[in-house]
DNA sequence: ATAAGTAGAGTAGCATTGCTACGCATGAAG
DNA sequence: CTTCATGCGTAGCAATGCTACTCTACTTAT
């Protein structure tokens, strides 16, 4: 995945990923690798300021937890990160109907004779 | 169309509107207004300095000309723009096959008893 | 006439956002 | 004891789309 492509869409894959339990950090990124089979790795610097953002905002509630000496900051979908997930969801829809219809090759436009 | 989440994908749609035919930037947006339904409607501010960018970078080739008084200036396509392009959308493919996985409501992964 | 609207190009500066390149700590493996 | 994996974090950069504006010229109402 060429980096930067993701801008804009990377909260939604955020949240998607923490729909089905909660999850700290690491284990973020390594979802996002295992799904996307490796197409999706991104560094900390892109992850961590995010899962921020996303506290910050309300979608994600953070607390932390210690595992084997290590501590780690274990994120849950707030209500209100579920619901931004749907828009989400939706929005993209929108937005890659529209973009997949726009980059098709078009025919000229036939000017009536 | 939600501002901004663009990002990164409208270079890919220039080149595309511009590749049946040249176009001038006013052209150029309404093109796009048209076939997408509204939903991309973009500011002058917008697509102005996308297509000086384009220009910098050579995958476009721009001329001036005039039409009942008013001035245009008109975009084409290079060579290196079309091969752009091809990348563009492939690249695109693969992006948005990633991201539409990624969001699907993914299952708790089982872990064996 | 003149005001408003459409066609047409442009810029300055802002905000967002992902990335590079670091720092720091703990535990396991060689 | 050094290296690697685990784990969190930040500062600052670069890219890019947007807001809000300027300027020109033709066209259409009032």
């Amino acid at each position: 995945m060429r980096a930067e492509t993701l801008k804009g869409h990377l909260d939604g894959i955020l949240l998607a990923v923490l729909e089905p339990e909660p999850r700290h950090g690491y284990a973020i990124m390594e979802a996002l690798r295992d799904r996307s089979a490796g197409q999706v790795d991104l560094p900390t610097g892109t992850i961590y300021p995010a899962l921020h953002r996303l506290e910050r905002t309300g979608l994600v509630r953070a607390s932390w937890s210690t595992v084997g000496g290590r501590r780690r900051r274990v994120y849950e979908l707030t209500s209100a990160g579920r619901r931004a997930l749907e828009t989400e969801r939706s929005t993209w829809r929108d937005f890659s109907a529209a973009v997949t219809a726009l980059l098709q090759p078009m025919p000229l436009a036939v000017s009536p004779q």
